[in-house]
DNA sequence: TTGACATTATAAACACTGTTTACTATTCTG
DNA sequence: CAGAATAGTAAACAGTGTTTATAATGTCAA
């Protein structure tokens, strides 16, 4: 009885088709251009449809960006085995920095918009799995960090630490997404901006530490 | 001829009863319930009628924040004169932390949502307003830390150094008012969090920096 | 093979948005 | 007092996410 594996295989690639037609949409105008009748259009689909596959237009965006981020989390996994824990905290915070600055979409919807229902069953699950728990990788990064005795005697919580290495890059990332554009501010390189403060957080939490030298920026800017 | 100038006072009390009306929503249920709808059905007028006094709801809702936080500055400001430039620094930044965990409506709506226009006239104008210009203010203290030798050498920047201060404590609040009640993480005091950081900053880029102690924190979060 | 069941897709409607238009009073002005 | 300007409104427009009833299709046991 192979037909309910090809039940599910075939709902899965109508849920696939359905994220890619939304990602085109999403990755290239952002979330206000993901339509549901423009996702239906471009499937060739009616917009009810959608509905058999998701349970709303939420769970459908949010589906689509915790699936690419996970992604680019597992590209970027590999390289952690053989580094030393500093190393892997410092490679660590790179990889978001990159990952904000290169899908600003995605790290917007999952970052910057207030969570519709904290009581989710699938957050749960996500939580367990290793893959794609982000937040708890990051933590055992900072706990083996701890371990290592990277930082001072009295920062002993690790997640103290990493919400707090987090929040940093996130401030950065996150209102150059908001207001980079805006002209009234003349805004430094963001990456530069990013790694040193990432630098000097774990500077400035280091048992050893070192100061943190200004960067040197492009001449782009003007007073 | 004080007709004119009754018409131009009758204007103004309309316009700020439409603010009053959408501020309750606003500030006790956020963005997504402040509807023309609603506010008209606030103050018993159509919903049109609010176009004859804000051109459309985004410049409606952006005027109501921008008077709270001017009125909010306002406040805040006379008690920075007798201060040196790093304890206005520091202030500065307190109020800064209080306003964003006072009013996160308020704060999502003007750091967290990107511009609708960028090149807008009313922007300019704000920019040009010290009363209102919060970044160039800022800007200015920043300015005054380095001419009293406050920061490292190499820290000449004070564009930079501003920027720098302000995504960190942007990262704090704004991460906590999007993912705060995520149940996946365990996250400790926000306050702490913010102050914290903002030390630590401040020290890193300080000529004289004393290490950041970890505060202590209530213990209501477990393992 | 046939009848019953489950599933898929759809058309149409529902309940909302923000916004515009045409129109009616009211008020001010020359 | 005629005419222009203004305030306010009812109704519609063009969208949105979502639900419902219905028709079509495929599956499977009797």
């Amino acid at each position: 009885m192979g037909v309910t594996e090809r039940r599910a295989r075939e709902r899965e690639e109508m849920r696939t088709r359905i994220l890619d037609a939304a990602r085109n949409l999403f990755a290239t105008e952002g979330y206000d251009a993901v339509t549901l009748r423009k996702v239906a259009d471009c499937i060739e689909y009616c917009p009810a449809t959608i509905y058999k596959y998701f349970s709303d237009k939420d769970e459908m965006v949010r589906a689509l960006c915790e699936g690419d981020i996970a992604a680019m989390m597992a590209t970027f996994r590999p390289s952690m085995a053989e580094l030393t824990p500093l190393e892997r905290l410092r490679s660590f915070g790179r990889a978001f920095i990159n990952m904000g600055l290169e899908q600003p979409n995605h790290f917007r919807l999952m970052f910057m918009t207030p969570l519709l229902s904290p009581d989710d069953s699938l957050l749960a699950e996500k939580h367990a799995n290793p893959d794609t728990d982000s937040y708890g990788l990051f933590l055992s990064v900072v706990q083996e960090c701890i371990d290592a005795g990277v930082f001072r005697e009295d920062l002993t919580d690790a997640e103290f630490i990493a919400q707090t290495l987090w929040a940093g890059i996130h401030g950065v990332i996150s209102l150059h997404i908001a207001l980079g554009t805006d002209p009234n501010v003349n805004w430094r390189p963001v990456r530069e901006r990013a790694i040193y403060l990432h630098e000097l957080m774990i500077a400035g939490m280091s048992r050893n530490s070192v100061p943190v030298p200004m960067p040197r920026l492009e001449q782009t800017a003007l007073a």
